[in-house]
DNA sequence: TTTAATCCCAACTAATTTACTCGGATTTCG
DNA sequence: CGAAATCCGAGTAAATTAGTTGGGATTAAA
């Protein structure tokens, strides 16, 4: 029941760019040495959220990657969806083609979890991470 | 973001048990065939879920599987916890030992999506589930 | 007391996923 | 032009998943 590092290291890599929100393009050199990420592993993972069309690449010298959106307009779900796949404990649900859904009693309970997963990630934003932590921090 | 099969098949294995429960030793064939699972691969699960303390075995012709407990005082969260380890989307919370976490803003979220997932599952149990099912055939 | 039904246990394995690495091509700023 | 970046596809070692195989031990019933 974990996500994949695929999902930890793209949020934080988000949260990074979060941070730098309206300052210029990321080079993903800098993000995966904050982090202490593998460089070329994270590309591989902020591909993924620029296909998706959350972040927004700038080629060649002085560029990088910027959100696509404000930090206030993106929430964890989206983030984690695109790298895991969607927000749901077990795939019959996902997939909405089992068989023995009729009969099946724990059925119920993956969809309370998927529910509740769902509302969690889906109600915080990047913007309330980087908010909370300043505040901690302080 | 997904269970494996083991606790979503030991999941169904306790439920099928609850069903039962109070007519005696099931056989984990009968439980391998109405939940058509593999039934070595079964017996494996249903071994840690016996070593847990969750279900009671009696060996020998007419023996079987009986859950430890009755079905209202057993929750989901320990039928899982038990063959997926800690309920926490990522390891850095249940181990405690992550040096990046005072500088982390995705802790956060870690937390709060895992207080939620346990909320929802150690608040219900195998009697639940079996109830809710019976109302939804009838 | 035999026999059949059961659980108990350990080892093996194929397929998939995970978490990367490697090598280069392309684009753009100064 | 040259350095700083992103872009892209292929390869890979280790771990995990989802089982299978094969036998041994126990017990109730005939």
């Amino acid at each position: 029941m974990r996500l994949s590092t695929k999902g930890q290291y793209g949020l934080r890599a988000a949260l990074d760019l979060a941070d730098r929100y309206g300052q210029g393009p990321v080079p993903l050199k800098a993000i995966a040495e904050r982090e202490e990420i593998s460089e070329h592993y994270l590309e591989q993972l902020i591909a993924e959220l620029r296909k998706a069309g959350l972040v927004i690449s700038q080629r060649g010298a002085q560029g990088g990657y910027i959100l696509a959106r404000a930090p206030d307009k993106i929430t964890v779900a989206e983030i984690v969806e695109v790298l895991e796949g969607p927000i749901a404990p077990v795939d019959c649900l996902a997939e909405d083609n089992c068989k023995r859904s009729p009969v099946c009693a724990a059925q119920a309970i993956w969809k309370k979890l998927a529910a509740a997963m769902n509302q969690v990630l889906g109600s915080t934003t990047l913007a309330d991470l980087i908010a909370e932590n300043k505040r901690l921090k302080s």
